[in-house]
RNA sequence: GGAGAGUUGGCUGAGUGGUCGAAAGCGCACGCCUGGAAAGUGUGUGUACGGCAACGUACCGAGGGUUCGAAUCCCUCACUCUCCGCCA
């Protein structure tokens, strides 16, 4: 959510910065609405004060023992008067806060021009190509050859876009997970912690996924409504909902391990073959929330937490910096880190790391007291993948494969493995 | 799942129909006191919206209702605690 001031204060800056993002804005529709909102918010607050003074004088002349009857006359038509009044205003917000809330964050200056993927801008790579001397094979053939993927399988238990894992590669995968929470809780100063998987909507709604993008999401229950977490950073970021952080125990830092649930009905059609897209992934996800000034900064930490682990599995990646058509509704900045798949033959995206700055925070109402004024402010948000674990798993699959498929574990994993060196 | 008790400001906690946005305390801010500090003491201290301002309006878990008037009465819901049942 953006601040209504700004919308108020300077519409200018907001319809260039929307035009940006190539975001259809109707500037009179929304002038409209907010001066109809005016008008009938004083109306309403004028009849208000009619009633509350009237009936204060009830109160005085009863104590007074006075007839009070001919002020009961006068306050007689005032109640449906207010009552149409105050019907009339909560509906006009109502309309405001669907619009405020359907509109995306305000990009970053660094942020560059572009349309879709295409006009990402590549900042760095790190890493050497694996070269091999044999037919290079995808995930998909690796997998299945020696039954540790199985593609039907999670077709018949659940439908298309579910697998299931065997063996060693199962725990390869919970590997992966085990060595990226201790990285982060154990260098990189992030809190673990554990959440639920099931949210209600008003997690939902603060970090941006509702009212806007429901068809991405899973929802498991009516009456309650929850939800299964498209990612953990829904619950994480939800911890300070709500919440007025004290200015000492900023930045608050967390890591959290946690399945996800996409139900991505527009997806259908991309990337139909392997384990890319599934309706079910875990990821290991890092949150900071941190004091406005400090966001820009721990953005470029973050990100680099997440390269960290890239680079102690010595996978190649690329960092890109999205453009204006790529970057996410919530986020003003997000960075992409690909990993190279040699079975694609590309780089492909493993971690997408975000400053949302106040747009998160002010739909969660999570503020911090700045000693310089006494005031709660708005605090900033970040997350990022670090790393999505799925993809982290097709990653060592396809770079660490030898000429007989097999699959070599990187040297960090080794002691997650039982000293198992070979997925043969 | 059943029965009962609760939910008030940054925190604790009073308040059962009218000068209650809300006592008191803690915390915090500023001042006095002090060589400096502690203690003591004085003043101030919620959020949002409208207004240049004075000020007005809303908010006492959420949403409805009764009333001229609701933190206070009624209804629905959510959550917390205690006891019983069931359960990994």
């Amino acid at each position: 959510m953006l601040d209504v001031q700004l919308f108020r204060n300077d519409l200018d800056f907001v319809i260039a910065g929307l035009k940006k993002r190539n975001f259809a804005f109707n500037p009179e529709n929304y002038s409209e609405l907010e001066a109809r909102r005016k008008a009938v918010q004083t109306k309403t607050q004028e009849l208000q004060s009619e009633r509350n003074s009237s009936s204060k004088a009830i109160g005085q002349a009863k104590a007074k023992g006075e007839d009070v009857q001919p002020l009961l006359d006068k306050v007689a038509n005032l109640g449906d008067e207010l009552k149409a009044a105050e019907t009339e205003l909560s509906e006009i917000q109502a309309e405001l806060d669907a619009l405020m809330s359907g509109i995306p964050n305000l990009l970053d200056v660094s942020v560059p021009e572009g349309k879709d993927e295409d006009d990402n801008v590549e900042i760095s790579r790190w890493g050497d190509l694996p070269k091999f001397d044999f037919e290079v094979k995808d995930h998909v053939d690796l997998g299945t050859a020696r039954n540790l993927l199985d593609f039907e399988l999670g077709a018949k238990i659940t439908g298309s876009r579910f697998v299931v894992l065997n063996g060693q590669l199962a725990r390869l995968q919970r590997a992966l997970i085990q060595f990226m929470l201790d990285t982060h809780s154990c260098e990189n100063g992030y809190q673990e912690t554990y959440v639920p998987y099931l949210v209600n909507a008003d997690s939902l709604r603060g970090t941006g996924q509702l009212p806007k993008f429901a068809a991405d999401l899973f929802k498991a229950s009516e009456n309650p409504d929850y939800y299964l977490i498209p990612t953990a950073e829904v619950p994480v970021t939800n911890i300070v909902r709500d919440m007025i952080v004290d200015a000492k125990d900023l930045p608050l830092k967390f890591v959290c391990h946690s399945p996800c649930f996409r139900s991505e009905a527009g997806a259908y059609g991309r990337d139909v073959r392997g384990m890319i897209r599934q309706h079910q992934f875990e990821k290991v996800e890092i949150v900071q929330i941190v004091k406005p000034e400090d966001s820009v900064q721990a953005h470029e930490d973050l990100t680099a937490h997440a390269e960290m682990i890239l680079q102690k599995l010595n996978l190649p990646y690329r960092k890109m910096l999205l453009c204006a058509g790529d970057t996410g509704f919530s986020s003003s900045k997000t960075y992409d880190l690909e990993v190279w798949l040699p079975g694609q033959n590309a780089y492909r995206e493993i971690s997408s790391c975000s400053n949302f700055r106040d747009f998160q925070a002010r739909r969660l109402q999570a503020r911090w007291r700045n000693p310089e004024m006494g005031k709660p402010e708005l605090v900033h948000t970040l997350n990022g993948s670090g790393l999505a674990a799925g993809r982290t798993l097709i990653a060592v699959m396809e770079n660490y494969q030898d000429a007989d498929g097999r699959i070599h574990i990187p040297e960090v994993l080794l002691p997650y493995m039982g000293g198992l060196k070979v997925i043969e």
